[in-house]
DNA sequence: TTAATATGCAACCATTTGGTTGCATGTCAA
DNA sequence: TTGACATGCAACCAAATGGTTGCATATTAA
């Protein structure tokens, strides 16, 4: 559960794909996050092993199913590695710029 | 320079030591980047290039010089793709408790 | 002009990665 | 109890990755 874990387990778009879908839906369990994946179960299960690693993925054995959770911590020490907190706010004020900009297309 | 380039180019150590370095002195050159770095300057190069092709490093060219500087916006929309504002001011005050802590030690 | 310095390009190689298939185990429900 | 369903484990494979060496090019300074 190293931040080396981490970035490595955010480097792949399947597993971000993975982690948008508990974000959208928190608590699935492996086959419900297998619908729509284009690829074997025993794929996404890989990738699913890599998330846990990095604690990014949190998992809750119920019976024969495992439910899936998202922990966003990780990825906000992402965030703080780099970037200082006024410097964040300052970069923030401007995505919400560009949303709104881009809202009005 | 999409998303997914930036992901891949955290995904390596050695590369986030670079973002490490020019975090520390921005404008670096790239044998003042090699210094200290346990592989060749090929090997330097090649990492820098995936930064560049992530946009997480612009460089200017000064003469046979080539000066390398951070880029942080990248790495904030990454913290914005799956933390909402409000909890990640939450995260936020968690983190800093947990250095306040730290520093107690 | 010429030598030293700073960077660029390309071929090559070992290891890691992301995927597959095949089979095993564990749990629920009829 | 027995069949269907949910997940786990392991061997295998092609492609990507991170590194090397060797040589080329361009700029500065003596």
């Amino acid at each position: 559960m190293s931040m080396d874990d981490v970035f490595r387990a955010l480097a792949d778009p399947t597993r971000r794909q993975l982690l948008d879908k508990l974000h959208a839906k928190n608590g699935q369990t492996l086959n419900a996050l297998c619908a729509e994946m284009d690829m074997t179960r025993q794929a996404v299960t890989k990738h699913l092993a890599i998330l846990e690693e990095a604690n990014l993925v949190t998992t809750l054995r119920k019976g024969r199913e495992k439910q899936h959770y998202l922990n966003p911590v990780p990825i906000n020490e992402i965030a703080e590695r780099w970037i200082g907190k006024f410097e964040r706010h300052r970069l923030d004020a401007l995505s919400d710029l560009k949303k709104r900009l881009e809202r009005e297309d």
